[in-house]
DNA sequence: CATCCCTAAGATGGATCCATTCTTGCTACG
DNA sequence: CGTAGCAAGAATGGATCCATCTTAGGGATG
């Protein structure tokens, strides 16, 4: 996901530009409510600003950012109530990818995901250092073993639709929720196991019933954060 | 100094522009597979290329038309097996709405379900006479239907993921599918009423099951058009 | 001293310009 | 007669221009 020496149909400019916008919110480079200004990306990016404004309307509608008429683009700061409806949906989402993929899971994405929630215990015993900015261990195994599990499904349609909700909130605070919330990281590795076996069972029912509970619980702390961020914004 | 006084959140032109192509495909006037040329859309719409490309780019990131570099935009001709993973999906959270509306639905929105029904049954018993292009009363009443429960539902989020994925799909092949097949269109009835049986029923589960059983239907009719219509391109 | 107004700077948004690429049709050659 | 190649036309895509809207700052006034 990080090299694209795509030999392939010369991906379009402005797509790149999405992108890379799309990385500097999701990695938190660039904060919730923080200004696009066109012309400092366009510096920024090495283009005019005629690119830019395309990909600002690219993730207008995908629903990262907001696009006020003759006002700019602002990143698009979630309210807690979204937060909760957003992964309400996801959870049905990822809850039926979790019922389908139990008939069609491979051995080696059976290994896959074991691999991935190995690297989240050790991660979650001993938490390592981490840079600013950085992408915690655990952060990625986690979406390892979600994206296995949609791949798993055989449904991209279902994958893509999972992938559009997530996108619509930055990653890094996913970070800032487990940093801080040792026994929500460690809830997490044991509902990781319960629902891989559930799936090794081949109990595709129960696998369904842990993962929309998990996603749930999961958007839950979410919106908790965004609800203490508006309290100290609103305070502070 | 709380002075939100904005009395009309003005539009943006883009999104103006990107609703009006949209209503074009949606109503089949522009067919799935053609050529949508910027000059010619300018043009037509009385306004300059630049936001004809924006629009044109909302549109491709909501999956409707398919832009390649330097080779400009298609509406993009959904594959048969694009059609059901999109409808498994749909009917997930259809199912999902069903059962979440069961709950909260008012008597007022009970009406207008009942109202829906009869008016689908009325123009099913006894179908019109229509100008090409126009909107079926069958088709409209099915909307009004689905669109209260989405309602209903309470949950923003899930009503927005549900419109992005049926906008995929240009809506006049809805039309066409129900138009010449009169077993299709009783057995939608019949679906409709079992479906606010069990609303009313208070039957969340049940309400649910049929939901789901009636929209993956729904898509399978779907796909089946789109397979005849490939079936044809390649022979004809 | 606070408030209102007016002006100037900055940013967005539509229109236009031009380089590059793709398409198409004609021609020449096998 | 078919195919490869080339050249002209057309369309896209990035850059630039300019009008309009927004907002910040300063000065006048009550």
């Amino acid at each position: 996901m990080s090299n694209d020496t795509e030999p392939a149909p010369r991906s379009a400019l402005v797509d790149e530009i999405a992108s890379q916008i799309r990385a500097r919110i999701m990695s938190g480079e660039i904060a919730i409510g923080a200004q696009l200004r066109q012309a400092e990306l366009a510096n920024e990016l090495g283009v005019s600003r005629t690119p830019i404004r395309e990909a600002l309307r690219q993730l207008q509608t995908s629903g990262l950012i907001e696009v006020v008429p003759n006002r700019g683009a602002v990143v698009r700061v979630p309210v807690p109530w979204e937060v909760r409806e957003a992964y309400q949906v996801r959870a049905q989402l990822e809850g039926f990818a979790t019922e389908l993929a139990v008939k069609r899971i491979s051995d080696a994405e059976i290994a896959t995901l074991r691999e991935a929630n190995e690297t989240m215990r050790e991660a979650t015993v001993h938490p390592p250092a981490l840079q600013p900015g950085e992408e915690p261990p655990t952060t990625t195994a986690n979406d390892v073993f979600h994206t296995t599990i949609h791949q798993a499904s055989g449904n991209q349609r279902l994958a893509r639709t999972i992938n559009e909700i997530n996108e619509t909130f930055p990653r890094n605070v996913s970070w800032l929720v487990l940093r801080d919330d040792q026994r929500h990281r460690e809830q997490n590795v044991r509902e990781h196991e319960r629902i891989l076996e559930a799936i090794v069972a081949g109990d595709g029912e129960r696998a369904r019933r842990e993962m929309v509970e998990h996603v749930v619980g999961a958007g839950e702390h979410l919106a908790r954060w965004y609800e203490r961020r508006s309290a100290t914004v609103f305070v502070g």
